[in-house]
DNA sequence: GTCTATAGATTGATAGAC
DNA sequence: GTCTATCAATCTATAGAC
């Protein structure tokens, strides 16, 4: 509980900001926006972050954390590698309106940084690594044929494709249909 | 030839705002972007669009005449339907490079539209829609076993996918390894 | 650590002479 | 249709009192 009230405040900036950069982008999202969805003074955020750049870092560290925790939860809680991997997919399923609505958190912001922010998206990348990296482990202990390097990056682009047509179109039913025949496809393989 | 001048100018401003649009993305490019890379004054530009928003509709409108004559041409040369959805695959692989630096231009832009610009969205779904239909078209043509419109979906999925993953990672082999799989795919389907 | 006030640059957009 | 000049608003970021 050390700097039990900062921490409070920079807790409520990165949570505002990790929603607007979500909803609106990036670019999209200014100063202004932050500090009127977090409810603070205007200058006092840089006391917290030195740019807009820090704050989206602490975001990406932010992110990056609820993920992990994610996947050991399902570690712990499923001790079959398949079962796992389709608690990823599954998981595409239970956010669905949220993917519908504005796409994938970490596919929309790898795409926007990824343009003309290197060095930023650099920071974002870590957030596919993270996964790249655990599905290709649950591959491997599920003695899959083929190169689980290679698997794992084909499942998450089929996930990052489908999260991609059902923003575009708003479309839930496309994502139920083609997250299906993607656990089908992780039955098989 | 008539309006020669003018129009000369207009499609500059076009030329530029699509290339800088696909680059940075609409929300990053200013318009001091646009008329320093086109070379035309600054309030000049507002002679020929209204807005921001109206030079990003007319790049679409370009980006569909283009596209648009692309499958004209496929259709011209190639009588097999099932040789012209393979040169939909083979188009990704054509545009490695560029698919690697920037993502693919339709998803990315209607990623970044989908998030809070729903009016502009709907226009840039409109490249999308092209693509879905004409795949459904030759899909339906091919006797595939399948619904079309569903096949034709879950192909531009597919190539979505494997366009946002380069991106991410830089990596062309990865989008040659995948089209190559989803060429096999078509083949068999 | 919080707040007010504001700097300095850039944004999208306009007016009006030529 | 081209150009200069400039608007008002907004942007990120800073200074300094409390």
């Amino acid at each position: 509980m050390l700097q039990a009230k900062g921490e409070k405040t920079r807790n409520e900036i990165i949570e505002c900001a990790k929603n607007l950069f979500y909803h609106k982008g990036f670019e999209a999202t200014s100063f202004s926006d932050i500090v009127a969805a977090a409810q603070v003074n205007r200058g006092n955020i840089y006391h917290h972050f030195k740019s807009k750049d820090d704050i989206l870092r602490a975001v990406v560290d932010q992110r990056l954390q609820e993920f992990a925790a994610l996947l050991t939860g399902w570690e712990r809680r499923l001790s079959d590698p398949r079962e796992r991997l389709i608690a990823f997919v599954h998981m595409v399923v239970s956010r669905q309106d949220e993917l519908a609505r504005y796409g994938c958190p970490i596919g929309s912001l790898n795409t926007e940084l990824g343009k003309d922010r290197p060095l930023l998206q650099r920071e974002a990348r870590r957030l596919f690594d993270l996964f790249r990296d655990w599905l290709a482990r649950q591959l491997a202990l599920s003695g899959t044929a083929g190169n689980s390097q290679v698997l794992a990056l084909h499942l998450l682009g089929r996930a990052q494709g489908i999260a991609l047509i059902a923003h575009v179109y708003g479309d839930r039913t496309f994502l139920l249909r083609e997250t299906a025949e993607l656990e089908q496809w992780l039955r098989r393989v």
